[in-house]
DNA sequence: ATACTATATGCATATCTTTGCATGTTTGTG
DNA sequence: CACAAACATGCAAAGATATGCATATAGTAT
């Protein structure tokens, strides 16, 4: 059933791939492979203006690469396609233990995002874990 | 020395990502990668005009991610990077033995170029050997 | 030389992407 | 309820990329 087809699908792949070809997007998604983040903080580190990261966060989204999880008036994402992270993981190296958060690197003193507050779960959040492929 | 950049240059890496985001880019670097391929080839494959997969060679040649050998009248091109050869190992998996070359897959049967004629060494040309990253 | 074949180049047009910005929506707070 | 904060959406202008096609070049053979 279905064709025999052993040739990979390059049109979409291609497709995935141009996800990723954007230095923006793929700051993003670097982050987002580490630990979820708020849009707050990544306005941050991006320093452009809010619509701008959102757009690419919509672009991440629409394509299931990344999922929004709403707290309170925050929004945090995270990285959720496997396939993906196992291709960040051979084009950015793995993911080191030395990684600091948005807050900390930026010093966002006066955020006031739950990740910021103490409101922040004792011991962080749990970290994302994606199966690679 | 230099700056102490442990971030990634995210501009330089998505403008090597671009490349490769692209569906007939993308399929001749699966050719490339496995072994050289004369231009003429490349062409029955994408089933595209000559001057569309010149200037798709083009582009790749400019960023040197492949390599041009010109045998009498025909030019043949292999994949040179190493890094980009990693990364489409993992975007694509594996090279596999069952390969089959171009001429055979295509039946070029009234394509004169050495690789189609005797003129192909006897066990084919050396296999394109890149250390991975 | 002449002509032929394989490939490259240049350039114009069409199409997609990116970016900026105004405005909309949702949630929380007094 | 009114207002503020955080984020999303829509849309248009600018920029980049893709594609088609005419023509150029470089080897080969006659």
């Amino acid at each position: 059933m279905g064709v025999d087809s052993r040739e990979p699908d390059y049109r979409a792949l291609s497709q995935r791939i141009k996800l990723l070809a954007h230095p923006e997007r793929l700051r993003i998604l670097d982050v987002l492979r580490r630990e979820r983040e708020c849009v707050c903080h990544l306005e941050a580190l991006l320093d452009k203006p809010q619509p701008y990261v959102s757009q690419q966060l919509r672009l991440l989204r629409e394509h299931d690469l990344i999922q929004d999880e709403k707290v309170g008036n925050n929004v945090y994402y995270r990285l959720i396609d496997a396939e993906v992270a196992a291709w960040l993981e051979q084009i950015l190296g793995p993911i080191t233990s030395e990684h600091v958060g948005i807050a900390r690197q930026k010093q966002l003193i006066d955020c006031a995002c739950p990740k910021c507050d103490a409101n922040e779960p004792e011991g962080g959040y749990a970290p994302i874990v994606i199966e690679l492929t």
